[in-house]
DNA sequence: ACCAAGGTACGAACAATTTCGTACCTCAGG
DNA sequence: CCTGAGGTACGAAATTGTTCGTACCTTGGT
């Protein structure tokens, strides 16, 4: 079976205010950032990331990042897929993925 | 006299998770989106804004964007000053200014 | 010395977000 | 058909964030 894909904004609606909040929660930027990492842009697991909270609150935290327009996920039923909206998110936002990459906190500049 | 700045973050210490929470808030991003627009970088007073809120809340929000970094804050005393911190936004997240000019929604395209 | 304008400190009220418990749904595999 | 794994719905508790009232500070002007 294909799947469906739950729906979030089009493409041009992304809104900047609904990124940033959805990106300013720890967890969410972790798995933006993992995403925009694998650039092959596979369709991953939705437990692939083991976040350290429950399932109930990473329904909760998907549901934010679709919502933003950030992901598409793909309901199997009894199992969900993500994928990043790269195309879209750089259309919009161009530069923004790769800002998580240069994310982490400069350990990298130890004088 | 030449007014005190208080102090953020070191350049190489701005933290994304602070930078999106600050920008996470409509008013905080309208500050920086006025700030990044003015290509001059002038210093701008705190009531130049005009922000629908009272001035103790925006004592809060000015707090918040200088320690995620964004601006310096100049004391004179009697009233402060405001400054977007440009050169280190753009040396740690290059490409996140032109993304608040970008930001309004999209309203420009009425196919 | 006084006052008004601009700003801060502290604290409380209010709102939004994050988290999870309980109950339920869906599908794959015996 | 039963069970287990993965996921959702709903609601409540806890945390965090926003807002402002009251009181106070600082400086420039009168």
């Amino acid at each position: 079976m294909a799947g469906r894909n739950l729906d979030g904004p089009e493409a041009d609606a992304l809104d900047l205010g609904a990124v940033f909040r959805a990106l300013a929660d720890e967890h969410r930027r972790s798995v933006i950032t993992e995403l925009a990492t694998d650039r092959s842009d596979s369709e991953r697991g939705c437990n692939s990331f083991d976040l350290p909270i429950s399932k109930q609150t990473q329904t909760h935290h998907f549901r934010v990042l679709r919502e933003a327009g950030l992901i598409d996920e793909i309901d199997y039923g009894n199992r969900k897929g993500v994928r990043l909206r790269r195309a879209d998110i750089e259309k919009r936002f161009p530069g923004l993925l790769a800002l998580l990459e240069a994310g982490p906190p400069a350990d990298t500049a130890p004088r």
